[in-house]
DNA sequence: CCTCAAATGATACCCTGTTGCATTAAGTAT
DNA sequence: ATACTTAATGCAACAGGGTATCATTTGAGG
């Protein structure tokens, strides 16, 4: 499943850090889900493995990949951060956020080219556009099929 | 301060929920706040009004208002919830976070337009445009008169 | 004035995320 | 192979935002 050019270990040792059992698993389990996922989606995949994850090491590891740009984090729609590896692709995409699973999309395709006119005074470090709505696999009406997963939403 | 046809109480009679101290109270403050607040600062608010606020009931308070259309909430940076009274405008507007102070400003005259082409099987509910970066009366290099206020962001 | 549902207040709880510190183990030098 | 050094881990305790429950109060209509 992990793609050759995508080995977590010899990404890791590149970076300085030490290859720890927990940092190949998270930066793998993070390869593998295409998606930005939750420390608590993390957590459930490290445990699928067999993997021991200590809670706040887990905050910490997932830290330590952003902060040696391994991945990103994006703010989810229930106030929870969302991890996902970093390709090669350049990180300036759109989100989508589905308002009925919870779960978080990259849209590779769009781009926010609008970083256009501020008022005056406002300085632009980045933007963020997200999208709100159904992911395929979610129900359109009423269903509640897939509605049980994450679906504590707002707004 | 509250204009005339911003009368708290007759727009929440208006939409059929019983005019409370804590109510009015509330929905003053987002008037005047005139940018969304968090519902720690429209605590202060009410504290400074000698309001008596259960923390419990003025989450209840903020989330009827929104539900009743005379509030809007966002997602702050440090993911907290920000409130923002409806004014007669539309509520299609891209908000601005300051990396510094934490605070967040609506930006009426940029609309995210690109309501554009999503990939296949996303059904598109709303979009958000936020800008990060810091704010007119944040100072600009490393000055720290302004970040002791809430400057515990990421990303 | 009475009534009754709508709001409130208080307590207790959950979840996400952080801090501090002692312990373990990865990488390196011997 | 062994010892050493420090990065990384595990554990416990804490902090902040938000919610659930339920008894009590209070607004508004009869």
């Amino acid at each position: 499943m992990t793609q050759p050019d995508r080995d977590p270990a010899g990404q890791i040792a590149a970076r300085g850090g030490r290859v720890t059992r927990t940092r190949t698993a998270v930066l793998s389990v993070l390869f593998d889900a295409g998606r930005p996922i939750s420390h608590d989606e993390v957590a459930g995949a490290l445990d699928a493995r067999g993997v021991s994850h200590d809670r706040v090491t887990l905050y910490r590891t997932l830290d330590w990949l952003v902060s040696h740009k391994l991945a990103h984090k994006v703010a989810g729609p229930d106030r929870a951060w969302r991890f996902n590896a970093v390709g090669d692709e350049g990180h300036q995409h759109a989100h989508f956020h589905c308002d009925l699973c919870g779960r978080v999309f990259c849209l590779e395709s769009l781009q926010p080219a609008i970083a256009a006119t501020l008022p005056s005074g406002f300085r632009l470090g980045r933007a963020e556009l997200s999208f709100h709505g159904l992911c395929p696999s979610c129900p359109g009406s009423q269903g509640s099929r897939a509605a049980s997963n994450r679906n504590k939403l707002a707004t």
